[in-house]
DNA sequence: TCATCCTCCGCAAACGATTGCACTGGCTTG
DNA sequence: CAAGCCAGTGCAATCGTTTGCGGAGGATGA
């Protein structure tokens, strides 16, 4: 009653037997690939025979037999952030017009997880993976790259290995963020970085301190955040409020943790832009909805799916060439949350 | 270069002969539930050897053999919709911790590419369906059904099926919305509908509805949207306004509708919640920093996909069980969006 | 001492597809 | 007219596991 039908699915063989054919001719048949080795005739036939019993390919046996499943993984840590999303929608755009399917696993950025995730990956034989989790130094993906895993980074970079990466220009646009502050008029400016124990947290941060350098200004006014987090933006705003630092403009590693300063100024009283500037970065959605719009930095997450992901297809085609990094250019978008500074300053 | 070690990764063969022993009786010291047929000893040489090769089976192999794969589908429109990444943490949450794991695939709501997914999913030999689409009449589903596939729906209903499923308390509600509203002195409240070809779309609707004319208002201030989309909210409140419509508050089919009226808002200078009350649906992220802050209906995302989860576990292990269906409570939650109506009305 | 019963393990057949090779017959070609 | 060729098809092995069945050998009971 719940199970009409449990009739299992009709098999290449079936097909062959209503075919009146072997199976090899109906497997040689049904391939395009190999359709040309079958007289036209027999062809038709067993298209007709394999679209009456409504055959599927079990693609499970055919990787089984093949070694290849069509498929690549796709690692990230949390798909809740909303910066993933979008990649993960770009990597697919480009992958699923080649036939290819996508495997998504979330992390957490547990190391555990990541490799037992990995493992299940590898288990069902996909072709390539594509990693975009966060820590800098990375045992596991080393190890991989070792064993001829063939994959692409996003966002990140190993240290001291040469895997293919592609990754927005973070340094670039740190620099336009800070460029946009001083042209403003601002000469005090915070830095809140992500973990420096992440690639682009590392990254953003060292840009900042060259940036505002290169404009004669301070670099100490940096606090690194715990997480890329809201709450953790707000822990690391309020240290720097309460250990006195002096600044009309910050810098945020990340849109969330900009969000954290937008918490803090509330909880004191501040105004945004008013008595402090805020820039984030990423541009996640709904951002223009916020009061004040957050200015912030856009990474074209799609694009960085995509060009990862076509990245990974050359890689599979041709496992020899060598490794090459694309470097995506993004955006300042400014918003509200930015201005000139108080002649007084902060109080 | 590239590929230092293209090694092929050890087959249970490779630790059988390692161990001395038949594949048979690696294959069983391997699997905890035959490990008992094996004396220890026999057993301790075969996992060490497979520890020492770092032996990882197949899964493809396995899958092809025993025809269960571990995995569960999972269907949804669009990733990119806040609304779902915290559904499919909350299914993989429970699903994992019972060794599946959990293969996602967007459709973006196109029927072409929910069948060619669903049959993709399907030859990989998937265990189970967990689909979070959106369309009311479904025939696929509806024949997948019938042919026996083990499914559970998320947020939806297929008219005139019996498939278990899991959903929001949309009605409910609504209707705490309608009330806060009244509460607060409102009299004409509009409706901006999601799409009435869709499950929610026309639960939420007929519920405001019943829920107006429960408080003894009029009913006809409702328009539909053509997508859960910000845009079209902003084209539904502009069609309200430019049609004369005298309302004071609008409960929103979904979020995202209600930004698209605080983007028509602006454009026509209207004050939000001085001239309209808004109320959303879902509480995605983040809408606690818009200005205002909005009220809206809580949903349980995260619940809502585990709940699927053990939902689809009970169904695949007792195949005949009755289809039951789940209500899962929403609540309401009062941000800066609403207020009491202007003595004058809207101008 | 012999029949009997376990325990532990190997044999071999699957699962459903792909693919190198061999075979068949009809054609061309010299 | 024989040799050779080619197109079209079938045979059978194979991918890496799982699992029913049966066999060997030791322990046990009568």
């Amino acid at each position: 009653m719940t199970n009409p039908t449990p009739s299992p699915a009709p098999t290449l063989r079936d097909v062959a037997e209503a075919a009146g054919v072997h199976t090899a001719t109906a497997s040689r048949a049904l391939n395009p690939k190999t359709r040309q080795q079958i007289s036209a005739e027999t062809a038709r036939r067993v298209m007709r025979a394999a679209q009456a019993l409504g055959y599927q390919p079990n693609s499970v046996a055919r990787s089984l037999k093949t070694s290849r499943s069509g498929t690549v993984g796709l690692v990230i840590p949390d798909l809740t952030n909303p910066l993933f999303p979008p990649i993960v929608r770009g990597v697919e755009s480009v992958l699923e017009s080649d036939g290819y399917n996508v495997w998504i696993v979330n992390t957490d950025n547990d190391e555990d997880r990541e490799r037992a995730k990995i493992e299940s990956l590898r288990s069902r034989q996909v072709e390539g993976l594509i990693v975009a989790t966060a820590r800098l130094d990375h045992p596991l993906l080393r190890q991989l790259h070792e064993q001829g895993v063939t994959m692409v980074l996003i966002n990140r970079q190993v240290e001291h290995t040469r895997i293919p990466a592609v990754t927005g220009d973070d340094a670039t646009g740190v620099a336009a963020a800070v460029r946009h502050l001083t042209d403003l008029g601002h000469t005090r400016i915070a830095h809140l970085s992500g973990p420096l124990t992440t690639s682009t947290g590392r990254v953003r941060s060292q840009a900042f301190r060259h940036a505002v350098r290169d404009h004669g200004l301070a670099d100490d006014l940096v606090v690194e955040c715990a997480h890329w987090s809201e709450s953790d933006g707000a822990t690391a705003m309020r240290a720097l409020l309460t250990g006195g630092a002096r600044f009309t403009a910050v810098v945020a590693g990340n849109d969330l943790i900009a969000l954290g300063c937008y918490d803090v100024f509330a909880e004191r009283g501040l105004s945004c832009p008013g008595d402090v500037s805020v820039i984030g970065f990423n541009d996640m959605p709904f951002l223009d909805k916020l009061r004040p719009p957050l200015t912030t930095v856009a990474v074209p997450h799609h694009e960085l799916g995509a060009e990862a992901a076509r990245m990974l297809l050359d890689c599979i085609d041709q496992p020899d060439r060598p490794a090459r990094s694309l470097l995506l250019p993004v955006s300042l978008v400014v918003r509200g949350s930015t201005a000139p500074p108080r002649p007084e300053g902060l109080p």
